[in-house]
DNA sequence: ACATGTTCCGTGTACGTACACGAATAAAAA
DNA sequence: TTTTTATTCGTGTACGTACACGGAACATGT
């Protein structure tokens, strides 16, 4: 159409230059006005180019089992993309330790990847690669909790903020009068995990906006997650005149208290909680845990590698934040969750 | 490897004949012991086959929107898997008339699709679309309703029955005492919709099997869904001298009651329902509607055309029954779920 | 005048598979 | 023996793209 081979095409589409400016401008046009797209089989199968994607996160850890989920919707992802010449590569570091994500992020760029997944548990050292995936052109998205940075390629994870909000409207259908509600925030360093703040600040203010609920409620802090801290620390809260009609658990910890519950049979209190893992399916299953807030750690998992293919393979634009559902898991519901 | 030229692979890996039955077994070794998956890409590249999937489905109507859903879904997929030279054409049947549901069936048939996907509404119906897809070698899967048949590929939908079991544990939170809870099933044909009769024998259950939750509860059929029957059925309904406490609608014709209940400032019922559409959001927006169960009806589309796609192109095998998550829709969470 | 460089473009081969065609060989028929 | 037929296999081209290579045309320098 344009009266030129396929190699100026070719050199047209890939911007690779060589190429008149005027014979240029009418190659474009056609591409345009013929609404000529790529065969991207063709161009996979020609093009010998591997794609790396390095994948960022925590490691399963025995407290927790909940990021093993996302490895496995990442694998999904990469299955099912693996015709297209994909390579990934997973770095894990432990949770707990600051110098371990120092440490595999410092692998991940020697991997010289061509997108990354990241999973922004430390801020500062996050800032510092995120920079230096900028520097060196590699798009990057944070995966489970967000953090504001405008040269991200997106965020897959969860609205934390409504889900305590949501959290709180469940509560609310189970509340007795004359009696309390407890917030418990498990963590040793809460101050790193912003989402378990707007987790409980959604719960609050769910009960501000509606007034009309009365509901008197207590925050706790649980620093230690050893077996008698928790103990100790829920003697004290289970020891006061007021009942307490339910409780709220800011993040996948609830088992520990549920355990507590449980072995007390100590009974109408709505237990709530977050994700659906191993260690809380057990309480959910024997009712002590009524609610689980499920964030989707699979899905965000495969639509994080998604994300990476869309942009980078295929040229698509893609969505900068992507919010999943808050998913609401019940002893009813729960086993249709487990491989989301 | 097996010293054959690359033609006479091509003729075994189709089981095209031709070939000598020591080679056939000599490259059926080779392929097995090392693994040879043919290339998807160069294969769909090579072949100028064009799949033909079909799509048979109600179509929107004035009294639910429910069945634009899937087709999103239905949709999505064909675009993801648009390079793979997939074509999908729909026939959309309407939804109260056993004529048109054969009448599209019929022109499915003349389309000569390589796989189907079908409602199953009418019964005998489906049987005989079924018979003659297997007669001729169109794999074909179940959508939304399920139907014994040992000849489909498979089925994408809900545990109805299950769904039911769940609404009546959420409402099992705000039950009060000496008050009582009201089943309501608004449908023209109750026979032909099976999942209708689950949803509620799930809801009875839940009562017949946690015999420590006291719950009266009284079934009620509404046949003809305008306004003044349904105005005059719930009329009926509230003048008893029991108070109600809650009720549960069988399907997404629950904003019709909730309209009832809001128009007459009716307080402390809690309301639950089906799906997620347009209708019934404005009523769970003002509270109105307490919980909706959700189907994913796009994602049900969805998964369908992606198992014809596994199954037919990819040669995969594919899971007979994939049972959606149930998901408890509030006012809080319901925006993320649109799109599912 | 010639050599050299620059710009622009066409050609050829490759990617891994599908399939039509025909060649080689062996077996059967004449 | 020759001819025919059946069986088995290799070859060539195509699918739509990427990319290396080299050629043509023209400009620049000596």
């Amino acid at each position: 159409m344009a009266g030129v081979s396929a190699g100026t095409i070719d050199r047209v589409i890939h911007n690779r230059g060589e190429v008149a400016e005027i014979t240029r401008k009418r190659v474009m046009r056609i591409i345009r006005e013929s609404h000529y797209v790529p065969d991207i089989l063709a161009r996979t199968l020609a093009s010998r180019k591997i794609f790396r994607f390095a994948v960022l996160i925590p490691k399963e850890n025995s407290d927790s089992s909940f990021w093993s989920k996302p490895l496995i919707g990442v694998n999904n992802a990469l299955v099912e993309i693996s015709h297209f010449g994909i390579n990934g590569k997973m770095f894990l570091f432990d949770q707990f330790s600051r110098l371990s994500f120092e440490r595999q992020a410092e692998r991940m760029m020697q991997y010289e990847p061509d997108a990354a997944i990241i999973a922004p548990i430390y801020y500062q050292e996050t800032l510092s690669i995120a920079e230096k995936c900028r520097n060196r052109n590699i798009p990057y998205i944070f995966i489970n909790s967000n953090l504001k940075d405008s040269n991200k390629l997106g965020f897959v994870g969860q609205d934390s903020r409504q889900s305590g909000y949501l959290a709180a409207r469940l509560m609310s259908y189970s509340l007795r009068p004359d009696s309390k509600l407890i917030v418990i925030n498990i963590s040793s360093a809460l101050e790193s995990h912003k989402h378990i703040m707007n987790r409980q600040a959604g719960f609050e203010s769910f009960f501000r906006e509606n007034s009309g609920i009365n509901a008197d409620f207590l925050v706790h802090h649980i620093k230690d997650m050893d077996r008698d801290s928790i103990d100790n620390s829920l003697k004290g809260i289970f020891s006061g005149p007021v009942p307490i009609s339910g409780i709220f658990v800011t993040n996948s910890k609830v088992y520990k208290i549920a355990r507590f519950i449980k072995e007390r049979s100590i009974e109408n209190i709505t237990l709530i909680g977050y994700d659906l893992i191993d260690e809380n399916i057990e309480y959910v299953e024997n009712n002590t845990i009524d609610f689980l807030i499920s964030q989707r750690p699979v899905e965000q998992g495969y639509r994080g590698i998604m994300t990476l293919f869309n942009y980078v393979v295929l040229n698509k634009r893609v969505k900068k934040e992507q919010h999943l559902p808050i998913d609401i898991i019940t002893k009813e519901n729960y086993r249709f969750y487990i491989k989301y």
